[in-house]
DNA sequence: TCTATCTGTCTTGACATCGAGATACTGTGT
DNA sequence: ACACAGTATCTCGATGTCAAGACAGATAGA
């Protein structure tokens, strides 16, 4: 079957989704699933990722949320230091988990606190210097498995999608003023 | 600046993985970090996602959760029945979680367990017809709302896009066994 | 100055997930 | 028959997240 558009046929190589997107098509003839095709990707792929990511942190003795929210210090520059409320921002997580966040990595050593001088409700984090040497070493070995991952796509065609998922990006970034 | 390569510039629409990009390459210029424009472009695009999906389960009274197990019986066609250890594999969830979530759908009564005839061990799952129509329901408005997504996306790019994606996600439903 | 409102951070309680292990049954080989 | 490895499901404890709200301080208008 199928035979009537020789679209998606040729024996190029299938993943979970094309099995989802067939099933679909038998049950529900009616309705038309082509968004799923890049959607569901994207939501997968992303799971998969997370589990990658995880396994490369562990080497570097960090969880994904302890990468995350030092990188966010990390790309600030000196002296490495943002509020909680830009960290949020930042990271797409709730300030309640944010301070919890901040607890942890200040007891592990990685961060510090101190009083805003200037906002006396305020709080600033900063890297230390063990935070910044374990942040850095990590960066760099994910960076390698990233590419890894990449390599079956040829440079133009890794531009090509980075454009594709831009745009899709766009509205989210524009419109949404983040987490609360 | 970035005048040396005029690669990235026109006014192209940035979203805040251009701004990351940006921020790492004058914090490590050393760094090639190319791959960070689809990889992390995946995860926050997935993350947003999964908050859009929040939103149009909401009015069906639908968690992520629950839905994507729905889906998973809901595809599998007449009697809409799978084992747990199916379900699990089909959702990419640990053994523990899925229990939990079967006796939570129970209670809600969209499905229903029953032992396996064949194997004592066992037992089935399937949709009760409250279940299904919700299912039914909240899937048709999913789609309508994915479709608005992409609507920044001619036909041609999206089958790209999945195309794309689809490369970079065989190799990993191809070796992944799924989660226990 | 006083007051109302806004903002930034932290606290609390509920909840979904994970990982490890317990339990029950199957099927194979001796 | 019997033991043993394999499989399927469930139980339990720990953990990370969210949502809502408490609280202190900032800010603007009268």
């Amino acid at each position: 079957m199928t035979l009537h558009h020789a679209d998606n046929d040729a024996e190029r190589p299938s993943d979970e989704v094309d099995r989802l997107v067939a099933a679909w098509r038998q049950e529900r003839p009616d309705l038309d699933v082509e968004p799923l095709q890049v959607l569901s990707r994207v939501s997968r792929l992303a799971r998969h990722l997370d589990r990658a990511r995880r396994a490369a942190f562990a080497e570097h003795h960090l969880e994904n949320w302890e990468f995350d929210v030092l990188t966010a210090l990390r790309r600030a520059g000196e002296p490495y230091e943002l509020s909680p409320g830009a960290l949020l921002r930042a990271t797409l997580v709730t300030s309640g988990t944010m301070t919890n966040r901040i607890d942890r990595l200040t007891a592990a050593g990685l961060v510090r606190r101190r009083p805003d001088p200037e906002d006396r409700r305020g709080v600033l984090v900063s890297l230390t210097d063990a935070g910044r040497a374990r942040v850095d070493n990590a960066f760099a070995d994910l960076l390698r498995r990233e590419r890894d991952l990449l390599a079956g796509l040829g440079k133009h065609e890794q531009q090509a999608l980075s454009g594709l998922l831009r745009t899709l990006l766009v509205p989210f970034d524009a419109t949404d003023t983040g987490a609360h």
